[in-house]
DNA sequence: CTGAAAGCGCTTACAG
DNA sequence: CTGAAAGCGCTTACAG
C-alpha cells in the first residue's frame, strides 16, 4: 500500500483497485470512452477526484504515439509581431486538442537549434517555426525525420517546407515606391540580418529604384540587426552621408524607430527632413512621435494559417502544401512626406 | 526489421541490435556514463547519429521520475514586464539541466487553471506562477500535490506558498508620498485587478494619504484593468471631476500610457496641468512623450530569484522558504511636476 | 460491458 | 565493463 512515497500522484491502478475493476475500466471511464457502465463511470470519477488524480500526460503519450503537443519556436516573446503570430496559432491548435509549447531562440542559431532539438525529443506532433538559421542545412537534414513542420515569416528557398509569409519582395518594393512617389530620390535602406525577410525585403527595393533608373550607392544599404539600437547605429551613418538621403525605407519597425530615435537625438525632423517606413506594424499602442508609416499585413492570420496548415500535414503527412503568402499594403501615417525642395 | 512504420524514430534498441551490444550499454553510453569502454560509447555514437536518433523525453522521464521541465505561467507574454521576469527566470533553470515550458493565461483565471493542470498532468518538477485567481482556492488544492511551487509577482495572504516579490504597499506609498512632496493634495488613484499587486499599492497610496489627513472621496480611487485601455477609460471619468485632481498614482504602467493618451486627447497638458506616476518601469525604448514617471524594480532579479527559490524547493520540498520581497524606488521622470497655483 | 496480456522507450537496481 | 529482469503509467488490440 505504501510503497511508493506519499508524495507520488495516485495513477489509474490506485483508482482501479479502490472499486474492484481492472485498470482498462479506470481508463476507459476516465477518457470517457462510451463502453463503460454509466454506474462505473460515475464511482471512477468520484474516486479519482477524491485522490486528486491526474493522467500522466507522458506516460499516455507514449503508448499511443501521440504526444498532442505543437511546439512553436520564434526569435522573441516579447516582440508584438511574433506574440501576435503566436496568439493566432494557439487558439485553432487548441480547438483540434493540442497544446502549445512555446520556445523562444532570442535571435540565436545555436540556441535555436537546441530548442527545436528539445522539441524533438519531446515528440511533439508538429512544428511552427520563425527561423533565425541563416542556411538551411538543419532543416535539410530535419526533413528525414518527417516531423510535421511549418515555417511561418520566413522560409529557405528550395527546401520543401510549407511556409506562411507575407510577399516581402512587395513589402520592399511597395514601401520604395511610395517614397518615390513621394518625390524622393536618394531613398536609402536600413537592412536586416540574412534572413529571407531581409533579402526579399531589399531585393523589393532594388527594383523600385531600378525602375526609375536611380543607381543605389553601396552606402544607402546599411545592415542592423532588427532591432532598435541597430537601426539607431545605422540612422547615425545615413546622416553623415553627403548629400543626405531625403528617405529611409527600414526592413522592420524597431529599426524604423531607432532611426526615428537617431534623427531626434541629431535634431533633425521627421518627416520635415527626413521621411521613413517601416514595415509590420507592430506599434501597438505605444506610438512614438511621429506615428510610424509602415506595411502592413495581418499577423494573426499568419499565425491562424500556419496552425491550419500544419493541422493539415499532421492529417496527411505525404500531401504536398502549397505555400500561403499574403500581400502587404502600405499604412500611410506621420512619418513620411515629400522632400524639402 | 520493418514493423514499425518508416517515419518511426530510431530506438536504443535499434543501436544495440546494430552493434550486438545490449540497449543498457547503448542507455549508459549515450548518457554519457563511465563505466562504457571509450571504444563501445564510440561506435554508439556513431550508430545514434547515422540512425538520426533523439532519445525519447518522456520514455525517460517515465522511468526516472523527473520531467526535467520547469513550467512558467505568465498573464501576457507580450507584455514587458513579465518577458523580463521569464528572461530571468531563464538561464537561472536552464544552468541547472531544466527547460522552461512557458504558458500564458491571456488574464483569464479559466484558462490559467486549464494551463496548470496541462503542466501538472505534464509532471514538471517545479512550477513558477505569476497568478491571475481572485481567491486562492485553487492554489490552496494544489498544496496537497506538494508540486514545488513559487509564486512571482503576486501572492496570495495565509498560503504556504514562497513568493518573490515587490513590496507593493511600498510601491504605493512611495509613488504617493513623491506627489504629496511635489505639492499635490488632489491626487487620484487608478487601480488594478483584484489581485495582491493592486491591493497593495492602493493600500499604500490610502496610507500615505492618511499621513497627510487628506480624505479620499470614493471618486478618486477608478478600478481598471492593468491596461492601457482602462487605463484610459478610467483617466476619462476622472477628467470630469470637479475640482479635477491634479496628480494621479496609476497602478501599472500600461494604466499610466492610457491616463497620459486620454489627457492628450482631452488637451490636458501632462504634467504642467496633471502629474501621472505609473508603476513598473516597462517602457523599455518605446518612451510615450513625456517619458513617464514610474516605480521601478528588478524584474529580471525577480525572475532569477524565483527560479534559485524554486531550485532550493525541488532539492528540499519540506524546507519552509521565507518571502523574497525587493524595495521599490522612484524613478522620476517628465511625467510629473508641481501642480499649478 | 469488462479484463488479461503485451508493450510504448527508456532507466533503475541488481547480478556477474 | 556488460547485461537480463523488472517496471514507470498508461493504451492498444484482442478475447470473452
Amino acid at each position: 500500500m505504501a510503497r511508493r512515497p506519499a508524495s507520488a500522484s495516485a495513477t489509474i491502478l490506485d483508482i482501479a483497485r479502490e472499486l474492484g475493476v481492472s485498470a482498462m475500466t479506470v481508463s476507459r471511464a476516465l477518457r470517457g470512452r462510451p463502453e463503460v457502465q454509466p454506474r462505473t463511470r460515475e464511482r471512477v470519477h468520484q474516486v479519482a477526484q477524491r485522490l486528486g488524480y491526474r493522467p500522466h500526460r507522458w506516460a499516455r503519450s507514449l503508448v499511443s504515439r501521440r504526444s498532442w503537443i505543437i511546439g512553436i519556436v520564434i526569435p522573441d516573446i516579447s516582440h508584438g509581431y511574433f506574440a501576435e503570430i503566436t496568439g493566432g496559432v494557439e487558439p485553432v491548435i487548441e480547438a483540434a486538442g493540442y497544446d502549445l509549447l512555446l520556445c523562444h531562440s532570442r535571435r540565436d542559431p545555436e540556441r535555436e537549434r537546441q530548442e527545436m532539438n528539445m522539441l524533438l525529443e519531446s515528440r511533439v506532433d508538429g512544428l511552427i517555426v520563425a527561423s533565425e538559421q541563416p542556411d538551411p542545412e538543419f532543416f535539410r537534414a530535419l526533413l528525414a525525420r518527417r516531423t510535421p513542420l511549418v515555417l511561418v515569416d520566413r522560409y529557405f528557398p528550395g527546401l520543401r517546407l510549407p511556409s506562411v509569409r507575407v510577399d516581402d519582395v512587395a513589402v520592399g518594393r511597395l514601401a520604395t515606391q511610395y517614397l518615390l512617389r513621394l518625390g524622393h530620390r536618394r531613398i536609402a535602406h536600413l537592412h536586416g540580418p540574412a534572413l529571407s525577410p531581409s533579402e526579399l525585403r531589399l531585393r523589393g527595393y532594388r527594383q523600385a529604384m531600378r525602375q526609375r533608373r536611380i543607381a543605389v550607392p553601396t552606402a544607402w544599404v546599411i545592415g542592423g540587426a532588427f532591432d532598435i539600437a541597430s537601426g539607431a547605429q545605422a540612422m547615425k551613418q545615413l546622416l553623415r552621408l553627403r548629400p543626405r538621403p531625403t528617405a529611409v525605407f527600414a526592413a522592420n519597425d524597431p529599426m524604423a524607430f531607432g532611426a526615428i530615435q537617431a534623427c531626434r537625438e541629431a535634431d533633425i525632423a521627421v518627416p520635415r527632413e527626413i521621411s521613413i517606413v517601416g514595415a509590420g506594424n507592430i506599434e501597438g499602442d505605444h506610438h512614438p512621435n511621429p506615428y510610424l508609416t509602415t506595411m502592413d499585413w495581418p499577423r494573426m492570420e499568419l499565425g491562424q494559417q500556419a496552425g491550419q496548415l500544419l493541422l493539415k500535414l499532421i492529417a496527411q503527412p505525404e500531401r504536398a502544401l502549397a505555400d500561403i503568402i499574403y500581400r502587404p499594403a502600405l499604412l500611410e501615417r506621420q512619418s513620411t512626406a515629400p522632400p524639402l525642395m
